[in-house]
RNA sequence: CGCGGGGUAGAGAAAUGGCAUCUCGCAAGGCUCAUAACCUUGAGAUUGUGGGUUCGAGUCCCACCCCCGCAACCA
């Protein structure tokens, strides 16, 4: 952290609208935002996109189940992606969408640039094709050689499609990955990475559909559609505006941070970087994986029905816990187990009984033996940068466990020192004590904001009224 | 021999090769400022298995067992 203000551009994947959004999406962005509030606490010009991505074969299918056109379809639940993200109050600058002229208009002209310049060819796919889905399948994927949606065995096709020269950037993007300049952590995902260039490389890839009439058309050949990937890519640099390569690229970019789930890992560290090297333009600084949940111990999905809205929680138990419920969880980077069961205890124990008692206990001696008077020069007894240094290097669990170390040796602290009885013997003891715990309770909203704002808002304005009574309870334990 | 991650107390996590620690839960005690909260103490682990290196291994090496994820024209 130096002291001069630098930029600081982060994304979250492009989210998929072929359903709503669960709560791994809401882990992804809420990371996402905690560093995005960091970075401008500290005055860094600070932009923070999310968006969705709209276009494909999967999206043309869930709309026509659901009976409605693809951009019907696409419209309800971007809205609905939009309106989790305000309800855990996420500070995005832009939700992009792919479906905007900007973005496709700018996605043509990148295509073109890349056509013009021999990175995309006209080539041949040929695979295995399933007439069930329409789709083309790996063989890998086959149950007993048949496709299993359908039950089918899938054809030997061939179709022309346009390639991109994915293998011409083989060198130069290893030697970045390698290098840190496109930096992958945690350094298991990079050596990961690093081991699938040299031992499998790249090849070139298929850039365009012949069937999927859910997407950008091809400017030099209206009879392809976009790759959805390729389309979907480009997002990291419309949401700034980019018009595309004949332009200057935007003073945001490079991204400082591209967070994802490990899922998408490797396809944003091939193709992605390659595109841009393709257009001339930067790599990313650094890609951040973070891990996978099981819920209840078992892999979320919808034939189990484990799926978790994010609204519904945060309904239930307020957008605040529930970021610092993901973030508290479970090590960022690591897979991990999340349930209400243990949302529940995290709110119990940690929220109510924990800080929210805290407050309560210390804001009511404040009102009680000090009249709810407080000076201004009280200084905070304990050092929280461990906590901010923690959150900087997206160890979020780490900073907050610090935060909570302060609040137990807080509670021991009022135990040891008993105020209630030092009251009748030596009430300018107590008097330090209340302002050094005011302090530390100040300043434990100040680095707790990033994770949750709300509550750091609540804390900060009752501790700076200049008259405080007894706090209403934070956090209102749950049977 | 596709690639990678992981296995530490009932649960979840932590431990530059050096007394295995923390949180929740459980048991006992204490306190009354506080949200039946908070504080103290205790029980509970032969660190997946078997070898090896070392004065010393959860940590390094070898073999094996078990979970999980990924496997790019399925986002």
């Amino acid at each position: 952290m130096t002291e001069e203000t630098k930029k600081f551009y982060i994304t979250t994947p492009i989210y998929y609208v072929n359903d709503k959004p669960h709560i791994g999406h809401a882990y992804t962005t809420v990371a996402a935002d905690v560093l995005a509030r960091l970075h401008r606490q500290v005055g860094n010009e600070t932009f923070f996109l999310v968006g969705t991505d709209e276009h494909g074969v999967k999206i043309a299918q869930a709309a026509e189940a659901a009976g409605k056109s693809p951009q019907e379809f696409v419209d309800e639940i971007a809205a609905k992606f939009s309106f989790a993200w305000d309800t855990l109050e996420i500070s995005n600058d832009r939700f992009i969408r792919t479906t905007e002229p900007a973005h496709i208009s700018a996605v043509e002209k990148a295509l073109q640039f890349m056509y013009d310049k021999g990175d995309i060819y006209l080539g041949k796919y040929e695979g295995l094709y399933c007439r069930g889905c329409e789709q083309f399948k790996m063989e890998k994927d086959l149950v007993d050689g048949k496709c299993p949606d359908h039950k089918i065995v899938p054809e030997k096709m061939s179709e022309e499609t346009y390639m991109f020269r994915l293998s011409k950037y083989q060198a130069e993007l290893l030697e970045k990955i390698e290098s840190d300049d496109l930096q992958i952590s945690p350094v298991s995902r990079k050596n990961e990475i690093v081991n699938f260039y040299k031992k499998d490389g790249l090849q070139d890839i298929s850039f365009s559909r012949k069937n999927v009439k859910w997407g950008i058309p091809l400017p030099w050949d209206k009879s392809h559609t976009t790759y959805v990937w390729a389309d979907a890519f480009l997002n990291y640099l419309t949401g700034l505006d980019w018009q595309g390569p004949k332009d200057p690229p935007p003073a945001l970019w490079p991204a400082d941070i591209q967070l994802m789930s490990k899922d998408i890992l490797r396809v944003h560290t091939t193709i992605w970087p390659a595109m841009l090297l393709s257009l001339g333009l930067a790599v990313p600084a650094k890609i951040f994986v973070h891990g996978f949940f099981t819920v209840g111990g078992e892999k979320m999905s919808k034939s189990l029905g484990n799926v978790i809205d994010p609204n519904d929680w945060a309904a239930k138990y307020g957008s605040d816990a529930v970021r610092y419920f993901l973030l508290r969880e479970v090590p960022f980077g690591q897979d991990g187990d999340v349930s209400e069961e243990k949302l529940k205890a995290r709110f119990n124990g940690d929220l109510a009984n924990g800080l929210g008692n805290l407050f309560s206990r210390t804001t009511n001696m404040i009102e009680k033996y000090l009249d709810g008077q407080l000076e201004d020069a009280v200084r905070s007894p304990k050092d929280l940068s461990a906590a901010s240094e923690a959150f900087y290097n997206l160890d979020f669990a780490g900073g907050l466990v610090a935060i909570w170390q302060e609040i137990a040796w807080a509670n021991q602290l009022i135990d040891k020192s008993k105020p209630w009885e030092l009251f009748k013997t030596d009430p300018a003891k107590v008097k330090e004590l209340l302002l050094n715990l005011a302090a530390l309770l100040h300043d434990i909203a100040l680095k707790l904001s990033p994770v949750m704002p709300e509550t750091a808002d609540k804390i900060r304005q009752l501790l700076e009224s200049g008259d405080v009574k007894k706090a209403e309870p934070l956090f209102l334990k749950k049977d």
